[in-house]
DNA sequence: TAGTGGTCTAGACCACAAA
DNA sequence: TTGTGGTCTAGACCACTAT
C-alpha cells in the first residue's frame, strides 16, 4: 500500500523513543547501521530522522551521533487547527455553545487576513467551548465568503466546522498561521466565561489556508487563563516560532 | 569558503521572495529549472527549498509548482532565545535592571527541567527588562550548576546573558523548548511592571540546552499584555506548535 | 585515525495536477 | 498527456567528533 520507507522507519523509531527505549541524551544507531537494519539506502535513513529532528524528538551535529531530546509525542496539524479534534485526543467531553452566525462586511483585518477585497461579505461566526462541561474558551470566525455557503450548510451543533467542511466540500486545510498572546477579558468574554472582567486570557489568533495558499478562515479564540498552555520547540536549524512586537 | 550549495540557492530564493519578486500564491520555478539554472543537481535543489518550506515562506503538493505563503522573514533562533538579542533586532532600546542572584536548591520543577537531582544547588537570577524605558518583562531564570559559576563571573549589567555564556565559556545554546500560557500578575509582577495585580500577562517558559542536550537555564518571563505576540506556521506536514491542557 | 553526519551527484520510478 | 513534486538508490567526498 502506500507503505512509503523512510516514514516506516521513522515510524518505529519515534516509536521507540516514546517507549523509552532510548533515554534522553542517549544516542541513536548510526546511519549506515539503520540503513543495513532496513536494507535501506542512507538517503532514505537521513529523510526519517529529518522527520524526527522537524518534530524535536531528536537533534544531530556533524561528527556525532544523533541525541534524543524528548520523550513526548507532537500534536498533529489537525489537533491543532481543530479544538473538537484535539479535545477528543485528550479523552475530554468537548461541548460548543452556539450563540450567533451572522453575514457581514469583513472589516479591515478581516479582508487583510483573507485576502479579501474591503468590505466582502464574510460569514461571522460566534461560539463557547466547553471542556468537560467547563466554560474554557470563546471562538470568533470570519468565514471567507467563498466558503461562506458551504460552513451556512452544516448544521448550528456541527462537532468541528473544518473536519466537516472537509467531509462535505473537501475544503481542506494545509497551512495555518498562528498568533498568540494575552489579553484582558472584555465584558462579553467575561460574561461566557464565567469570569470577572479584565481577567487574564490566551488569545490565539489563527488564519487556516487550502494546499494552494488561499485563506479559509480567520479565528480569534480565547482561553481562560490556566485552561491550556502552547509548547513548541526549536533548535539552532529550525525555528518555527517568533516573537512580534504589540499586538501583531 | 563555507559555501554550501544549497544554502545559496536558498538565500537567493529567499531574497526574491522578502523583495516580493513573488507575490502571496505565486508560483516558484520548478526544480529542474533551478537544477538547471544553478547547476547543480536535483537534490541540492531540494534541499534549498525544503529550507524555505521549513521557515514557512513556501508550501508545496504533489504535482504542482511550489507556491509562496509569506513574505515576511523569520526570526533566528538567537532572537528567540535572547530578550536583548530579539530587540536588538527592531532597533528599540533594551535595558535591563538587576534585581536579585543568589544560589539556592533547586525546586522539585527546576530539578526535573534542569535534568538535575533534587535539591541541586542553581543559581537564580531575576531580571527587570525595559524597552525604550518601559517596563515589559520580568524574567526569573534558574542556571543549571555547572553554569552557575561561569554566570557569576559576568558583570550585573551584562547585556545578553547567553550571548556572553557563549563567547566567555564557549557555552552555546542549540536547543530549546517554549512553553506560552497566560496568568494574573502577581503582586511582585505587578510592582515591577507598574501595572495592577491580576492584570493580564503573557508568560513564555523555556529551557535551553547544549548541542548534547545538557540543559543549560530555565525560564519564567512575564510579559505585559500588549506588549509582545508571539507567531508560529504550520503546514500539514511540519506542526511545531502544539497546545496543552493546564499550565503545562 | 576511524566513525559519523553533512553535502552533492546522476540517475530511476511513481503519484499527482493541470491542461 | 505532460510536467511536477515525492520517493529511493548507490555511490562520492568533506567536516567534524571521538579515541
Amino acid at each position: 500500500m502506500g507503505t512509503i520507507r523512510y516514514l516506516e522507519i521513522a515510524d518505529a523509531l519515534r516509536a521507540a523513543i516514546l517507549a523509552g527505549e532510548y533515554a534522553v541524551g542517549a544516542q541513536l544507531p548510526s546511519e549506515s547501521d539503520l540503513a543495513t537494519r532496513w536494507s535501506a539506502s542512507r538517503g532514505t535513513v537521513r529523510q526519517a530522522v529529518a522527520t524526527l529532528a522537524a518534530e524535536g524528538l531528536i537533534g544531530s551535529r556533524q561528527g556525532a551521533r544523533r541525541i534524543v531530546l524528548r520523550h513526548e509525542r507532537r500534536h498533529s496539524f489537525g489537533e491543532l487547527n481543530s479544538f473538537a479534534q484535539w479535545a477528543e485526543g485528550l479523552g475530554q467531553e468537548v461541548t460548543s455553545r452556539f450563540l450567533s452566525r451572522v453575514r457581514r462586511p469583513a472589516t479591515a483585518e478581516e479582508a487583510e487576513r483573507l485576502a479579501l477585497a474591503p468590505d466582502t461579505g464574510i460569514l461571522a461566526v460566534v461560539r463557547l467551548r466547553l471542556l468537560d462541561g467547563e466554560p474554557t474558551m470563546v471562538e470568533r470566525t470570519a468565514y471567507a465568503d467563498w466558503v461562506a455557503a458551504a460552513v451556512e450548510a452544516l448544521p448550528d451543533d456541527v462537532r468541528s466546522v473544518m473536519d466537516s467542511l472537509a467531509n462535505e466540500s473537501g475544503i481542506v486545510a494545509h497551512y495555518g498561521e498562528h498568533l498568540i498572546d494575552a489579553l484582558g477579558a472584555g465584558s462579553e468574554d467575561a460574561r461566557l466565561l464565567e469570569i470577572r472582567r479584565g481577567s487574564p486570557l490566551l488569545r490565539q489568533r489563527h488564519v487556516s489556508a487550502t494546499a494552494t495558499g488561499r485563506p479559509i478562515e480567520w479565528t480569534d479564540d480565547r482561553y481562560r487563563a490556566g485552561s491550556v498552555t502552547f509548547s513548541v520547540s526549536n533548535s539552532a536549524v529550525t525555528t518555527p516560532l517568533e516573537r512580534r512586537t504589540g499586538e501583531g
